[in-house]
DNA sequence: ATGATACGTAAGAAATCTCTTACCGTTAAC
DNA sequence: GTTAACGGTAAGAGATTTCTTACGTATCAT
């Protein structure tokens, strides 16, 4: 009964791979495992946790299964991350401030 | 010798939630763990790893150690889910659409 | 000096993750 | 109808995560 976190479903290389393919446009399974070097299998489970998250849907396509991307969750990693723009850029802003002071 | 990784580092909600106390300020360790209910060594390694991210930095004071947010490697996360930001708007247009055409 | 406080690290247990191989059902091809 | 391709699930091994308690070190209080 694992929670479908998106935070934790986009810690993996391989699944953030996955996405990152699947912004191309849906792929079959097949198509998908063709580039890792693990087994298909492996890929399916990957598929799971990203089905789980919300993050991918399937399509029954004759004997293939199509994934397409959704990505409205990723939308809460984007807020959750943009809330602290602020500190990086006080950051960058105090760093510009040290250099100039310094010219 | 696990990967200083910012995505894993974010995975966890407990390190999600130290990391929004922490844009309240620089906190001791004691302060960090009392929210939570785990011991304090628990929290001082999940401290670890958000230092190992790039995430905080210790400044010791005293017998304290006080730890501020450092913002800037969540840039990189923003960024990411940034780049996912057409996909979410498109699907709400076409959601959007969808229901004007049956209005 | 002695004792208490702050905090990291070590060691180990339990849970979880991430692979693999084996197997099953479904659909296409011949 | 057989055979091959697609792909999910099961079972299990090994690595990793995430806690706990125990302990060591540095600093403050008295």
């Amino acid at each position: 009964m694992a929670g479908p976190d998106v935070f934790d479903a986009i810690a993996s290389p391989v699944r953030r791979a996955l996405l990152d393919v699947l912004a191309g446009g849906a792929r079959s399974v097949h198509d998908l495992a063709a580039p890792f070097e693990m087994s298909r299998p492996a890929v399916s489970q990957h598929l799971r946790v990203l089905r789980e998250a919300g993050l991918v849907a399937e399509e029954r396509v004759g004997r293939e299964r199509h994934y397409r991307l959704d990505a409205r969750p990723l939308r809460a990693v984007a807020d959750w991350a943009g809330h602290y723009e602020q500190f990086w850029l006080r950051h960058a802003r105090l760093l510009r401030e040290f250099l100039e002071e310094d010219g």
